[in-house]
DNA sequence: GATCGGCCTTGATTCAGATCAAGGACGCTG
DNA sequence: CAGCGTCCTTGATCTGAATCAAGGCCGATC
């Protein structure tokens, strides 16, 4: 698998500005809301629109880190891979999201995980020295990523939590409350489970295997309904007793 | 197990200006060596000094997060602890160190760990507010901090790629690793594992009995001796044999 | 509409690490 | 130095999830 690091020649890397709608949305989220416009201006003719197809791979582990990411349509996977092969999905970034934002800061500016298409997507490339020089002299935008960096220490504070003193049926019942179309009503609910299966398992860091198996568990006992990416929850409570 | 906020009535806190030798390991901490020697005298009138003894909990997970600390002698875990009683140790705090830094900037100011002293410690209590008041306007100060927790960040995805695409095993020895009194000569090295070893299983998320296993297996393997706290390791290259 | 190839499910079996249970080796205290 | 508690080790057994092995269910392609 290729990264575009080394394609790069050959893919349509083109100044994001030429580029109204993704101009609008990039201004739009939060580690760029902060900036004044002029500024903002000059980073913007550093960053480059690009796209890539599923299944292909932005960056890898290891690599030396330039630039960070914002998703404008399409669904990235944030992963780690053994050296047997095995793979662990630490995150699935949606359109409207950044990564690769905290690696800026890290010694030795190297990706700590690899990023590869779900979907095909596209996404524009910031580097990340001018956006640094551009937050050295904001502090609203500096304690924005401060925020952001502290949110996703947090998440992986959380995933530790349920990967050591949760199991895997717990981490299943809490991804389905995290994916809930709307709250709870009278103790019912529906989750969206809209990825693939194999994808929703390296997440959770289970085997499909004891995905489908946790999922035919919890139907018999009556708990969840499952019709292809829509499960119904009969009882919250049931599903989450230490809730 | 009661909280030194419960009890802060009663406990020590005193200014910590009244300490010069405090106060000076604090300003050589890389998170206040910035700060200009007067801005950092405004902020040392709001930082307290306090000790705890050997297990008791500075802080519970979800407390209200109004201070970070900065160890000045003991030692700290910070823990997670399960509905059912088990207890996993994310992280053991030294002296020099600070801890609790990047929870200002999480939503609802919670803290997402508990805090428990393995030993006597004494420490000094940072103000949140004061402390990002003063970074604010201080540019370095907030690319350190950034840097301080990108690096949180960083070890926290290590660890969660140890849970999950490595085993036990794999996990002690890269505990070994970190641990070595000197760099390796000639593939032998010694690792000194400075702690009890229910806590060294902890951080490691395995049980007492399986860390017992794992060093006798290596042990019989002819990998490492074991004596007391100190390990022996005969050949680097067979205790890593993928590094 | 037959064939193919992904993806998911189901069943049988294995395995890493946990649990349960029993000592042993100490450092303390009286 | 006897008695005790804490921590660690060892052995036997159990268990949650992985692995191995078949099928089943599509949707795509000719």
């Amino acid at each position: 698998m290729s990264t575009i690091n080394e394609l790069s020649g050959v893919l349509d890397l083109v100044p994001m500005d030429d580029c109204s709608a993704l101009y609008e949305s990039l201004t739009s989220h939060y580690l760029f809301a902060g900036l004044h416009a002029a500024d903002f201006e000059q980073l913007a003719k550093r960053i480059a629109a690009t796209s890539i197809e599923k299944g292909e791979v932005l960056f890898h582990r290891g690599d030396a880190a330039e630039h960070f990411y914002f998703l404008d349509t399409g669904l990235i996977e944030l992963n780690l891979i053994a050296p047997t092969g095995d793979k662990k999905i630490l995150e699935v970034v949606g359109p409207g999201r950044t990564f690769g934002e905290a690696v800026a800061f890290m010694r030795g500016h190297k990706y700590p995980v690899s990023a590869e298409a779900l979907e095909d997507s596209k996404l524009c490339r910031i580097p990340n020295h001018d956006y640094v020089e551009l937050i050295r002299s904001n502090s609203d935008a500096s304690m924005r990523l401060l925020a952001d960096i502290s949110r996703h220490l947090h998440d992986r504070v959380r995933e530790i939590e349920h990967l050591t003193i949760q199991n895997a049926r717990t981490r299943l019942t809490s991804y389905m409350m995290d994916h809930l179309v709307a709250p709870p009503v009278d103790d019912q609910a529906t989750a969206r489970l809209d990825l693939p299966r194999h994808v929703i398992a390296s997440r959770l860091s289970i085997k499909p295997e004891t995905l489908s198996r946790l999922l035919r568990n919890l139907t018999d006992e009556g708990i969840v309904s499952v019709d292809d990416r829509v499960v119904f929850i009969h009882s919250v409570s049931r599903l989450r007793p230490y809730d």
